[in-house]
DNA sequence: GATGAGAATGTAATCGTTTACATTAGGTTT
DNA sequence: AAACCTAATGTAAACGATTACATTCTCATC
């Protein structure tokens, strides 16, 4: 590595000691004014860096955070990172950042990646596999405090960032509904993430609300990825059992869908109106326009990184909190009905 | 911060030195098979973890390197992140990455903020506004290697890992010519960046080689983003100057220019036939599905990661090169002739 | 002139680990 | 029995920074 002027190197320089070069850079006053300018001096002359590695020894503080999520493919967690590594910046402290690929087995290997290397606070968005809910529980225990995002986990007590997905699912329904659409479907989320559930029970209570009929027909799961929607989209098409409008639990699954749809021949939204969830840059891209939930994930990151440096830098640590971030729905073409009046 | 087991508690516990603990640990030849054996159980009863921060200081060295992209919205970047995370976790770096919001003024920040953090190695890919180039220099002269990935600089000599855009933009366009069109544009990028230079090169001699008309109009400039390419079709729409086909720098500028084709009632491919570049999600959910070029992005950050460690490594460290990663041209419905036989 | 106060600086321990060198005890060789 | 070897362990310095405590010196006070 690169060699760096030390306190040593400055304090051989003016022939003092190590102890008065460091109080004459921390601009203590029992220190000579004389002295301090020469120590100044010396120190911009041999471009002095405190090191970090030292500091956070000597401090028995890592000064690092990590961060583990599911995938990076989409936008979504990319954005999020940024809105932390700003905080991060602001503040000082290190980001490492881990992939768990959407495995729990990935996803325990990476915090005990993150656990060795004294990770001060952990950041994490769950897989869709499940939650590893005993090793969240064992780091809160042994001091290292978690601070969950997006995919939070439902049986730990720790502070949370989530968008609040059924209010957004519900009003997102009714968005439909209020279009004058009736036989609207929901391609629902893996059943095993909250944000699933939380999507499905908007759907469901918004067209209980409005007295609309829902049968075990009405939702399909239908995943997280494009695939799973378009094959969701061509079953239905298959068993002609079409549906006026849908509200699909992401941007991408109601993209497979509207492949599905174009294949078959069929047009959107005159023959089948969408909804997405979860704003990507595609939706204002393809054609039609896609109707979306837009999150506010940059803010989202930024919220998460703020909550976990106050458990961190608080003594006693703040009680958990968990924080509602407001989402917006960008209504666009394909959800116009083109029947109505 | 959370109290980990350290030697000296394992030393206490057993009655014997730090120094003994550390050898038993490390399974040298010259301790006591029962002492390494009690050493070993005592440490497991700990859940001792050697801390890192302190191997560094006595290493003296940091075992981090930094990163420094441009932008995260697209997913091209955390694409090459993910490869290059996936080659530090196996060699036991850390991985700092850094955003420069497309600013050479923020890019001289976070190659500042690396430094400071003892980084030792850099990997880049620089601003579309434009070079550092003294400051690159100067970390390379002062120890900290650097690599230069997709964006390059063209006057620091480093190692570089690109993808042969010449030769697939001169592919591309041949695909085009051989599809049987004649009035052929080009929409090239940002003048400064190396990549607008050699994708335009490689549009100019395939046109040159198959001896069609190249004229000023036939290059125009679009940027980087979507906008651009939807204002330079406008353009040429409004001058009613529309080739049969369109080579594009990037797919945000092709799909710019599908929505200013679709906006004027004219269609696509039967009107103006477009090829985009570094593919994304995108082109295969347009309508009609945009043919493009495919470039490698995770096993670019795997490339340049792997790179970088070599530099690192080895001593003396291994002379420069510059990889050339192959791309793929996927041709969709975008750019197919029509009109011909 | 002895005492004390206060300013300026130095000494040495600390953080957790490694390692060159020193020490000890026991056994073998002559 | 003196000399030496080896195995096992300990001591202490080093990495770069901070800081409690100790020291030195000067000057004012009684």
């Amino acid at each position: 590595m690169k060699r760096y002027s030390t306190l040593k190197d400055i304090a051989n320089a003016l022939n003092i000691s190590t102890a008065t070069v460091s109080r004459a850079l921390a601009d203590r006053c029992d220190v000579n004014q004389e002295t301090k300018k020469l120590v100044q001096e010396e120190a911009k002359r041999q471009n002095y860096k405190p090191n970090p590695i030292a500091l956070r020894l000597q401090n028995k503080r890592s000064k690092t955070i990590g961060l583990v999520v599911p995938e990076f493919k989409s936008s979504f967690f990319p954005m999020v990172i940024a809105g932390i590594q700003k905080v991060m910046d602001e503040s000082g402290f290190q980001l490492l950042i881990t992939e768990s690929q959407e495995s729990m087995e990935v996803e325990r290997r990476n915090l005990k990646l993150l656990e060795n290397n004294m990770v001060e606070g952990i950041l994490i968005s769950i897989t869709r596999e499940g939650e590893n809910t005993n090793l969240y529980q064992e780091l809160i225990d042994c001091g290292i405090p978690l601070v969950f995002f997006n995919r939070v986990s439902s049986k730990v007590i720790a502070s949370k960032v989530v968008i609040d997905d059924y209010k957004r699912a519900f009003f997102a329904t009714e968005h439909l509904i209020y279009s004058g659409f009736k036989k609207i479907y929901h391609f629902s989320g893996p059943e095993i993430l909250m944000v699933s559930k939380e999507r499905k029970k908007g759907f469901l209570d918004a067209m209980k609300k409005h007295h609309l009929e829902v049968t075990d027909k009405s939702v399909l799961t239908a995943g997280v990825f494009m695939d799973k929607g378009f094959s969701a989209m061509q079953l239905l098409i298959d068993k002609n059992d079409i549906p006026e409008a849908i509200f699909c639990f992401n941007d991408p699954t109601a993209l497979g869908a509207l492949k599905a749809i174009k294949e078959a021949g069929l047009k959107c939204p005159d023959d089948v109106a969408l909804v997405g969830f979860s704003e990507t840059e595609i939706a204002q891209l393809v054609d039609p326009l896609l109707t979306s939930v837009e999150q506010p994930t940059f803010e989202m990151g930024e919220t998460a990184a703020r909550l976990l440096l106050k458990q961190i830098n608080q003594t006693p640590p703040p009680e958990v909190e968990t924080v509602c971030l407001l989402a917006k729905l960008n209504i666009r073409k394909s959800s116009i009905n083109t029947h109505k009046g």
